[in-house]
DNA sequence: GACAACATACCAACCAGTTGGTATGTTGTG
DNA sequence: CACAACATACCAACTGGTTGGTATGTTGTC
């Protein structure tokens, strides 16, 4: 049925977990080459560089993750600002397993390259910014039904949840404690009860 | 008066610059050298690995900050909410110039070493969880005074502003604008007014 | 047989760390 | 004070292993 995974497949699935735990530059093409169990040569052949790699790499974690959360239960709720509240919900249930597990590619990524690989820090921030869009909508319904008046707009709320989510990470890092994430998750859910309850919040 | 700086102090400020530019791994022993306009010999005079300065990046990056917050204006401030909203006002001031020259050098650093130096990671989360300490003895006041029922702990609440200041700088560099920076930061103000406005809320 | 998808063998550049040395204090002692 | 013994701060040159990338096969398939 399916059939078996190519080369650039398998580099592109062990990227997202090797840079993950060791960021872009510690990660060698050859550490990429042994997960994925190809030679350097099958490497080359679909990449034309590391950062190419990278790139594609983000693009590859931009599509996974996105089907992750289109396909999410949340989307069922009726009302917007459920399925606002319940998009978080999923995030925090994501938290589990180790650190590189759960945490993100292009934040991790980004942070190590964006002065130095234009090419990699512009598909992070696709990435990042594809995710926060995918919120507006809802964001925006949810808004325009408890909260017409309030002063921020729903573009910035959604890249704030985004911002808050990468911050939960590093701080998880710094402890080598998921909790610390799901804690900072539950603030940024109280922190949008709080935006849709008065509309003179803000 | 001022002894002229030695290697090791030329050093270190030099790596406060180059590794928020271009992150721990792409950081080379000669870049640092070079910046500080020092020899090899006399970083591994001074330090006996790469790590090791890392280490003592990170603990001149805490003195640095330390100090800076502990000498700044909004701890005048007689209402206890007031000097908490001035360090976030203290914050957003500090974004200005470019963005290896406001963000963090622990956040960028734990990001890539977490799982591979472990002696970086632990000196990373001592800077971080050391800002956070600083803000919870105002932060406590606070919620005594304004929302002593309030289900959330000081600790966790401080340690959450650093995680969305943290995560403000990774949206920034992926957008690479400042600005983003500050509109996450002015999120994170409304939140703590919200906090400590309504003792029901969380 | 032409072309894509790989594998093998190899290289030049780079990089963390070493070596062997000099110059300038500092300290203990008669 | 004088002077030996030692320590600190620093430098220039070198090294051995690593790394991104290349050049050249080989193999399966249309």
């Amino acid at each position: 049925m399916t059939p078996p995974p190519s080369a650039k497949q398998k580099i592109l699935d062990s990227a997202l977990t090797i840079i993950r735990a060791k960021g872009y530059e510690a990660t060698t093409v050859e550490d990429l080459c042994q997960a994925a169990g190809v030679t350097k040569g099958a490497f080359f052949h679909h990449f034309t560089s590391k950062e190419d790699l990278a790139v594609a790499a983000a693009e590859h974690w931009s599509g996974v993750t996105g089907e992750l959360f289109r396909l999410a239960p949340y989307h069922r709720h009726d009302d917007p600002l459920d399925r606002v509240l319940g998009y978080l919900d999923f995030r925090k249930a994501l938290i589990r397993g180790t650190l590189p597990e759960f945490t993100c590619l292009v934040g991790t990524m980004v942070q190590e390259t964006f002065g130095t690989h234009p090419a990699i820090r512009e598909a992070s921030r696709k990435s990042l910014v594809g995710n926060a869009e995918a919120l507006v909508q809802d964001i925006d319904l949810a808004k325009k039904k408890y909260a017409p008046g309030a002063a921020w707009t729903s573009r910035s709320l959604a890249l704030h949840t985004q911002a808050v989510i990468q911050g939960a990470f590093i701080l998880s890092k710094a402890c080598d404690d998921p909790g610390v994430a799901m804690d900072t998750i539950d603030h940024l859910r109280r922190y949008l009860e709080c935006c849709f309850k008065d509309p003179n919040n803000g």
